[in-house]
RNA sequence: GGCCCCAUCGUCUAGAGGCCUAGGACACGGCCCUCUCAAGGCUGAAACACGGGUUCGAAUCCCGUUGGGGCCA
């Protein structure tokens, strides 16, 4: 390999890090990951009015949030393109001096106006080159392209994307005020960090023949491409608030975990065979990027919960107990100061839950008793003879010695032959007692982790709630 | 509006001319398991956008149409 991988994942501190932006980075990491490479975080805040250091806090802890690491970039200095005026700058006054770049003094509603004229034609507006010779001193300047030919972009996922130069025109490198364009930062951004391998979002592929062109006047030659498909919503267009969470932030606040993140994100435009569950190692061994599907994808809510809840269902039970307290907290709730207690508590719910936080919820009887009996199973189970099973339960419950799950289980087998019932009638019945639902995890489970003095308490109450007793 | 990209089940996709009466996964239905709910197992329904070519043969190649997305401001 003669020329170690170099890319980069550019994002706009505008927002939080969006699940598009966030699978570009997945696969900016992947590839530099599978090839060896370096992964480079840039900041693209040129847009002052919108780009916050709050944001880029944000965008920082979402990616190691996620797991990806990167090689240069954030904190260290000259990573923000704030940071690189002067770079612009040099690399425009070469262009400049050497009559690839020219200025131009063309009012803007001139311009404007010929747009509107090219638009009534139903042509493509292109500056008339009116101040290509004109040899001026200020102004916006402008790159010097060829008016004829056609300028190609070689795609790793799109092939050759061909564009007449007709369609392309003298572009803006640097306004009039001095500040430099998006398009030309990128350039000479990519130029300078060295990048060999530019992923980026599919919407670039129409700047890319522009900044090709830049390329070449910089006599620098032009690095590889991959435009990425963009995520949509379910209505096919591009994937917004409105379709709901977008954030990265989001979704690691409902309670995924990021390996299921990235497991997803992954797999949503990307394949290998009909694999679905990737190890971090298995993504980094088998992605390659002309693997990434060239049409958009739809972001599917219902796959990322199923690829959560598998992770949950997997994940090293310390770990979990570590990740679930917060949620328990979170909601409103205090967790066992014993982190193994929690982590069998876990256990009981982990595949009965999508998210941290359904987990949370769904065990929250596990850290407080029922407020309140779940009302339509309440009135035909908790009845004057309710009562005397219940009662049936406690007397049993008080003399057993062992409270084990084992045991609980016996025990209301036990009974409901001797009192001639079905198993489920007796562990409904302790089930609403204890956890005041329908739906739980195995109640003899539940049981034994509350502890035989937990339990009667709670056995106790809800026959004390019996009608007519 | 011009240019560019895209097009296999509802969704993510496998498929790189014969292996396809199109496979897997999510979601959905049924059955089994079962102390509830889940999870799990089995199973069902469900797609090559349309029209032309090329070829002995096309989901796969070419052209067009339609539809969607993006860039330009």
């Amino acid at each position: 390999m003669a020329v170690p991988v170099r890319v980069r994942f550019a994002p706009s501190p505008t927002g939080h890090l969006h699940v598009g932006g966030a699978r570009t980075a997945l696969f900016n990491w992947l590839f530099a990951r599978h090839h060896g490479g370096v992964l480079i975080v840039r900041i693209e805040d040129t847009d002052r009015s919108r780009s916050t250091e709050e944001n880029i806090g944000h965008i920082v802890e979402a990616l190691a949030w996620l797991g990806l690491d990167w090689d240069e970039g954030p904190p260290a200095a000259g990573y923000r393109q704030t940071e690189r005026f002067d770079l612009y700058r040099a690399h425009a006054e070469r262009l400049r001096a050497a009559g690839r770049a020219y200025y131009c003094d063309c009012p803007p509603e001139e311009l404007d106006r010929q747009r509107k004229v090219a638009e009534a034609r139903k042509e493509t507006f292109r500056y008339s080159g009116r101040c290509r010779e004109r040899g001026l001193e200020a102004g916006a300047l402008r790159l010097r392209i060829p008016d004829e030919g056609e300028t190609v972009v070689r795609d790793l996922i799109h092939g050759v994307v061909t564009f007449e130069r007709q369609q392309l025109d003298d572009w803006i490198l640097v306004r009039s005020d001095g500040t430099p364009t998006y398009n030309f930062c990128v350039v000479v951004d990519d130029v300078t960090m060295r990048i060999t391998h530019v992923i980026r979002g599919n919407d670039h592929l129409s700047n890319t023949p522009k900044q090709v062109l830049c390329y070449d006047a910089l006599g620098y030659a032009v690095p590889e491409f991959a435009h990425v498909s963009m995520i949509l919503g379910a209505d096919r267009s591009r994937l917004s608030k409105r379709h709901g969470a977008t954030s990265v932030q989001a979704f690691r606040d409902a309670g995924v975990l990021p390996e299921a993140m990235v497991n997803y994100l992954a797999r949503l435009g990307w394949s290998h065979g009909d694999q679905e569950i990737f190890s971090r190692d298995e993504l980094i061994e088998h992605f390659d990027i002309k693997d990434v599907s060239s049409s958009g994808a739809i972001f599917d809510q219902a796959k990322l919960e199923w690829t959560s809840q598998h992770y949950l269902k997997t994940i090293d039970g310390a770990r979990l107990a570590g990740l679930l307290e917060p949620f328990v907290r979170a909601a409103g709730l205090t967790p066992p100061a014993d982190r193994g207690r929690l982590a069998a508590m876990a256990d009981t719910l982990r595949e009965r839950a999508k998210t941290l936080k359904e987990m949370a919820e769904a065990g929250r009887f596990y850290f407080e008793r029922p407020a309140a009996y779940e009302p339509v199973a309440a009135r035909t189970l908790l009845t004057a003879e309710g009562a005397r099973r219940l009662q049936a339960i406690i007397a049993r419950l008080e003399a057993e010695p062992s409270f084990t799950a084992g045991a609980l289980e016996a025990i209301h087998r036990e009974l409901a032959a001797a009192l001639g019932l079905k198993l489920v009638d007796l562990a409904q019945l302790s089930r609403i007692a204890v956890t005041g639902r329908t739906a739980s995890p195995p109640i003899f489970e539940v049981l034994a982790l509350l502890g035989r003095e937990e339990s009667l308490v709670r056995l106790r109450a809800a026959r004390v709630a019996c009608a007519g007793s």
